[in-house]
DNA sequence: CACATATATAGATGGTTGTCAATATAGATG
DNA sequence: CATCTATATTGACAACCATCTATATATGTG
């Protein structure tokens, strides 16, 4: 029960230890889930979206550049990271912008760490 | 209901659009779970962890390989970096190397994800 | 033991990314 | 309208990353 699949005799020239398995990802939906992945690993786009997620629809760049060491300029080219990914969205209430989180991308990201749980 | 936290008085010099909010992520968490998302923030190694996922803990080197046109320290590469990051373990099996999938890792990344869908 | 196969390592190179300073835009207000 | 505040854009530079070629290690087999 332990043992490799290719412990079955070889009958082909290309040795073919796990000859089922194939890639259930296409290339693209591999590069679009490797972008979307991207633009949460890095640490301060990340601790943007934790804050982001905590003021219910109301959380302006302002709000969160108070948090970091780094310039407004920073700041804004990390929010157009996420909002590019699509894991926020931003609307101007006069002055400022607020932002707020896309859930259901969030979900369909669980979603696809759960296939690669199962294995099905 | 849907004004901006700055509506309110403001006494500090220092504007404060939503004061509430705070980092649930402190930047140590923040930098390793930004590492953990790049690990699998390229399309080939979402393509390779979709591939081990479905190998029930019997998947070698080669059985990848054959699927990427792509070199063997190329793949070897990758399979390196899913393994430091924790989203895979390896097993030698005499002469290859067998890989499975580390399940605990993949549900505590949703957790995460859910954190912040949540804003709690 | 010689050789084939699976995997790892080292070094080089082109491309991407994060950050900043400087500047621009645009809404609100005295 | 002049000014302040919030945000975006541009261009530059250093750091990092993906890939390759070449080579090494190690296990199994005739």
């Amino acid at each position: 029960m332990n043992k490799h699949i290719l412990d079955v005799p070889i009958l082909t020239t290309r040795t073919a230890c796990n000859p089922s398995i194939r890639p259930r990802l296409n290339t693209d939906e591999a590069s679009q889930m490797a972008l979307t992945f991207k633009a949460i690993s890095h640490p301060v786009r990340l601790q943007i979206l934790d804050l982001i997620s905590q003021g219910d629809g109301l959380v302006c760049g302002c709000d969160i550049e108070r948090h970091f060491d780094l310039t407004q300029p920073t700041i804004s080219h990390h929010l157009k990271v996420l909002r590019d990914a699509g894991f926020i969205t931003s609307e101007a209430q006069g002055v400022w912008i607020s932002h707020k989180v896309n859930v259901e991308l969030l979900n369909a990201l669980r979603g696809v760490l759960s296939m690669m749980e199962n294995g099905c």
